[in-house]
DNA sequence: GCCAGGCATTTGAAAAACTGATGCAGATGG
DNA sequence: CCATCTGCATCAGTTTTTCAAATGCCTGGC
């Protein structure tokens, strides 16, 4: 770099004032600090910025006069650059990168972002939604400073702050021998054909499920996406599990789906907040944080009991 | 200020790179320097910028990237002020204040204007008109770099580079009884009444010629502007004297006018361009200075030819 | 479990910035 | 016209900042 803004600094007070000495005054240093950085100033453009008059001060060249339009522009903008950086750490200002676990984003996500925004309107959310390990992986790089979802398998410098326990339950299909029950085993599903919901880190969650009661699930069909787990189970081709009830149980193909509660006291999945934990919180991050606290507060009286 | 140039460079590098080893070597600097310059940078915007992996780098927090995205906008900047000042000293851009005398501003300027906007479309000229004492003044204290003037009483500070010599000669009405002479004394003239340009450091160049020759002008009037001098003199009121031939000699309100050549061999005006001597001159001010004397070799061989 | 990678910290040296004193040249005032 | 004053540049010495090599420390990979 060949000028430093101290130096612009002090070149524009001593253009302002039209003298060394009176700008080392306003400025509180010494005169020959205004002095240098003037010489420097010139040196480094090549310009003459001053001519000097001897016992009275100095004046702007014309070249000086354009050249400190500019000087004062750039101090401006930088003086904006400082103020910018201090609402970002104090206010709720900027915008905010959060991702949302792939099954309850579509429920908790869209309210959310609706409280949120009609509270801090000058905010820009970001959200994607994805699967633990690219949440995992975003936090770990920067890319998202909150994530929504499970504490699935968080390394040990996460942060989780939990919101609500969301135990497992069954997802039938209508005709499903076992769909009229008020609650059914695992026991008792684990003889049946199972859909599995084929996600890193989930598929080891429901495993794991059967394995604590010694049982070992029946796989008939693996899949990628809940909406096709819902197509296969409505239509008869085995049952499923879930954590995250939503309103209207239905595949996209109009096929009535159930809601059983497992009999089982199984591990249930905590949803909550994950972030990274030598992350320190942004004041929109703090903000959002409580947002999702309320938004979730709610939806645990509404939609997120229908599981239990 | 709170942070230097060169610590928004280092910090963009290293968040361009994600590391600050590569951002060291990439700007030959040792790597505590990057790292001093983030620590620092952090500190003062009371920003998490990086969130550091141990034994593989850093990456950006959310708010480390809102910040870098300005940060990189200020340094654009900055280098932008660098190449501008760099191309004010090295190219032929930018804008030049040029004072123009009063009396053949008219006649010289927009012809030059026009020769020099078509070689230097890209130059912004300021030109403004004015009497000696403000063209010395407006030289002195910078807000001009060149006047095109004569050498009428310049400090000893200021360089003359002279263009062209315009002796004075007479302004007569049609109907004065020198009027059809080819050439008169100031000897024939000094009795006659004198209609006086009444401008500083003109008159007294005007009373200058008289005295030179032991005589003394008989003032009628004194008036301040050259076209109501050609008034009175059109209508009869007296005579006049004048340095900058115009192509027809006639006052405003039609009244004809005669210039007539004076016979004593007096000094001449000397037109030129002033400057101070020690402001450097640009190359604006260079190429402006060459296109003057284009201009000025033109004009001499026709209006200013007028006059002797 | 050892090695390598990579950031932070320490330490000492070099460079830069700063200051008070001085010099110098023109302006000011009687 | 001379003495004084003003105000920028320069100098010398000190403080502050910058820089880099070495070191430490923690993690990931083999």
């Amino acid at each position: 770099m060949r000028f430093t803004l101290k130096q612009l600094h002090y070149f524009v007070a001593a253009g302002d004032l039209n003298s060394v000495t009176k700008a080392a005054e306003a400025l509180h240093v010494s005169q020959p600090s205004i002095s240098s950085a003037i010489l420097h100033l010139e040196e480094v453009t090549g310009l003459q910025l001053f001519v000097r008059h001897h016992a009275q001060g100095l004046s702007l060249t014309p070249s000086g006069q354009q050249f400190i339009r500019k000087a004062k522009q750039l101090l401006t903008e930088a003086d904006g650059l400082a103020h910018y950086a201090k609402s970002l750490s104090d206010d709720v200002v900027g915008s905010i990168n959060v991702a949302g676990f792939l099954t309850f984003s579509p429920i908790l996500i869209p309210g959310l972002l609706k409280r949120f925004l009609s509270e801090y309107p000058a905010v820009k959310v970001n959200c994607e939604e994805m699967h633990q390990k690219d949440i995992i992986q975003g936090l770990t790089n920067g890319k998202f400073e909150l994530a929504l979802t499970y504490d699935l398998e968080l390394p040990s410098d996460f942060e989780f702050h939990p919101l609500i326990e969301l135990p497992p339950f069954a997802i039938l299909g209508a005709d499903h021998p076992l769909a009229d029950r008020s609650e059914v085993s695992l026991k008792d599903l684990a003889e049946h054909p199972m859909i599995l919901l084929d996600w890193p880190m989930s598929r080891e969650y429901f495993f794991s499920l059967f394995l604590s009661q010694g049982l070992e699930p029946n796989y008939a069909y693996k899949v990628q996406s809940i909406e096709m787990m819902r197509g296969l189970v409505g239509n008869g081709f085995g049952y499923s599990l879930g954590n995250t009830p939503i309103a209207k149980m239905q595949a996209q193909d109009g096929s009535p789906l159930r809601q059983v509660p497992l009999k089982e006291n199984l591990r249930p999945m905590r949803m909550g907040v994950a972030r990274l934990a030598d992350l320190r919180l942004t004041r929109v991050a703090e903000a959002f944080i409580a947002t999702v606290e309320e938004q979730t507060r709610e939806l645990s009286e509404s939609v997120f009991a229908g599981g239990r």
